[in-house]
DNA sequence: GCGACAG
DNA sequence: ATCTTGTCGC
């Protein structure tokens, strides 16, 4: 994980003041608008193993074709706790990145970015981490308050700091009449690239393609541990 | 003290 | 996240 030396696993108090320090570094522009691939990362669990697997998918841009898809474990040492998401999931999207031939432009997470109590969710922390343009792309709701979007798929309104008014992120219809997603800056792009590009990843199914690309992956990665003999 | 609370 | 079949609705 990033910040730290120690191989001792953080507390959830050194976590909070970890973020506390990092988050300073997330930066709230485009870095470069051109996008040849997409990726996409998502975690699944095997609590009773300890193990934490991720997927990430790429995909050609704006094609939305498969290139490549790898995958990554971990141990599960942190406990799952709102805020706290990236301390658990992130070592095996960082194992799953290592192994990736094709570096995707930007990353979509399943998770949120600066729409965050510190302003520092699990997509702004893997941003900071790899200096990745990444995008938090969550199905829920942590932080932040907003009203309601107009039905149509595209339709968006502002997620705001309860307190500031700032805005923290968008509250996007992926779907017409269907639930909406949550996104928000991970790192080195802003709110609108964010929105346009998650809008431009969503075909046929509320979560983005990247992203349920990933889930999919994982799941089926997941299986194929769950069978297999443990470790 | 009482809720809220990504995955 | 994960446990799980059918079922209501467009």
């Amino acid at each position: 994980m990033i910040g730290t030396t120690d191989p001792r696993p953080l507390s959830p108090r050194e976590a909070v003041a970890l973020q506390r320090d990092l988050a300073s570094r997330v930066v709230r522009r485009t870095r470069s608008r051109t996008i040849r691939h997409v990726g996409g990362a998502d975690v699944a669990v095997l609590p009773e193993r300890r193990l934490a697997l991720a997927s990430i998918v790429v995909l050609t841009f704006p094609e939305l074709e498969v290139v490549e898809s790898s995958e990554g474990a971990a141990p599960l040492d942190f406990p799952y706790i709102p805020g706290l998401l990236s301390f658990r999931e992130m070592p095996a999207i960082l194992a799953a990145w290592a192994r990736l031939t094709v570096r995707p432009d930007v990353l979509l997470c399943d998770a949120h970015g600066v729409a965050h109590p510190r302003g520092f969710g699990l997509a702004s922390h893997l941003g900071v981490a790899l200096d990745l343009p990444t995008i938090g792309c969550a199905k829920s709701r942590l932080f932040g308050t907003h009203r309601l979007p107009a039905a149509a798929k595209g339709r968006s309104v502002p997620l705001r700091h309860p307190q500031d008014g700032s805005v923290l992120g968008a509250v996007v219809r992926t779907r017409t009449g269907v639930r909406p997603i949550y996104v928000s800056i991970g790192h080195l792009v802003d709110l609108p690239f964010a929105v346009r590009t998650v809008l431009r990843c969503a075909r046929r199914f509320r979560v983005p393609e990247p992203t349920r690309l990933a889930h999919l992956a994982v799941t089926a990665a997941r299986r194929a541990a769950e069978c297999r003999r443990s470790p």
